[in-house]
DNA sequence: CATCAAGACTGCGAAATCCGCAGGTCTCAG
DNA sequence: CTGAGACCTGCGGATTTCGCAGTCTTGATG
């Protein structure tokens, strides 16, 4: 039993700090294991987690709580809005001309946007909003999002039903 | 201060249980509270959301509970799996040729595959997966997703870089 | 080589939280 | 009127969280 994660600690445990090229922290095998559990249960108790990966509860604590700080987790409620009830969701393909960056930004800044991703393919930019209604969602696509300067074309994919939704990359 | 939400107590609050014409649960106001104090940290005590939505720290947490098992929300660590390191994403639009349903059901089966949502537009079916290197992703794409019978055609966009994802709705 | 600073872990009380359970209230059905 | 069901509150006891002091290792410095 006891699938720990024993890591002799002399190896390569003490550089969870170091960052790589692209800006992110490194991670080590230990917080990996930590984040695991935390996609199976967001409110596991440190010390269940400590006993899971081969560490004190405290330590455990210091872990998540840097890796809150840093970003590189959130610890959050997920739902599937079309289940809460009222609302309209879609997936809007994106053609940019131009600075892509930018127009992400851009729809990173409107709070109707949840998910922004650039992608290689035959759109610049994926973006997942959420809606009060039809109206609504009409209104984010045709005025807010083709009205900023660059965008050239776009493509929209209404949500009818949402079959599926994990975290558990890692867990296999 | 203290933007608590009355509700009243003898209106529409007893039906929590009640089914909508699509088999989901119910949702009246303090449990919509609730989730968005959940949205914000996931770890929140059950005390201090009781306090803001104005209900006890045991009545909380058996919403909380109820709205777990009922499978309306999950509580859940959230990354980028880019930002963590050593994967491929991508999100794969596909065509179907009868049964739609079905094949959403092929691509849950896959444990590569995070997200799966049934759509209106030129693609049936979206569906994002987290694959280890480039190889899995070709090999999942190609190999796993098009081999289906009654996929038409796939097209594929590769994440190049995620620039949102939040869980906020409602907050707003 | 001795020393110092930084980073990470452990251990340990005190404070806060979680948990189960025993009522109480309200509504609806029979 | 009565019972069942759903939901809420209050309350101890068990757990968990939290802050902090102390230890150990690594890496830089004189």
């Amino acid at each position: 039993m006891h699938s720990e994660v024993v890591a002799s600690r002399s190896a390569e445990q003490r550089d969870s700090s170091r960052e790589s090229r692209n800006g992110t922290p490194h991670l080590d095998a230990v917080s990996l294991a930590i984040i695991e559990q935390l996609q199976e249960d967001g409110r596991r108790p440190y010390a269940a987690i400590g006993k899971a990966v081969g560490l004190s509860e405290a330590a455990v604590r210091q872990r998540v709580q840097k890796l809150l700080d840093q970003g590189v987790m959130q610890i959050v409620a997920v739902t599937d809005p079309l289940t809460v009830g009222f609302r309209r969701q879609a997936m809007v393909g994106v053609n940019v001309e131009g600075d892509v960056e930018k127009i992400a930004e851009a729809l990173t800044d409107m709070s109707e946007v949840e998910y922004v991703v650039m992608t290689a393919g035959s759109f610049d930019i994926l973006a997942e909003i959420v809606c009060e209604d039809d109206d609504h969602l009409l209104d984010v696509i045709n005025k807010r999002i083709r009205a900023l300067p660059g965008v050239r074309s776009t493509e929209s994919f209404v949500y009818l039903k949402l079959k599926k939704q994990t975290y558990m990359w890692g867990t296999r």
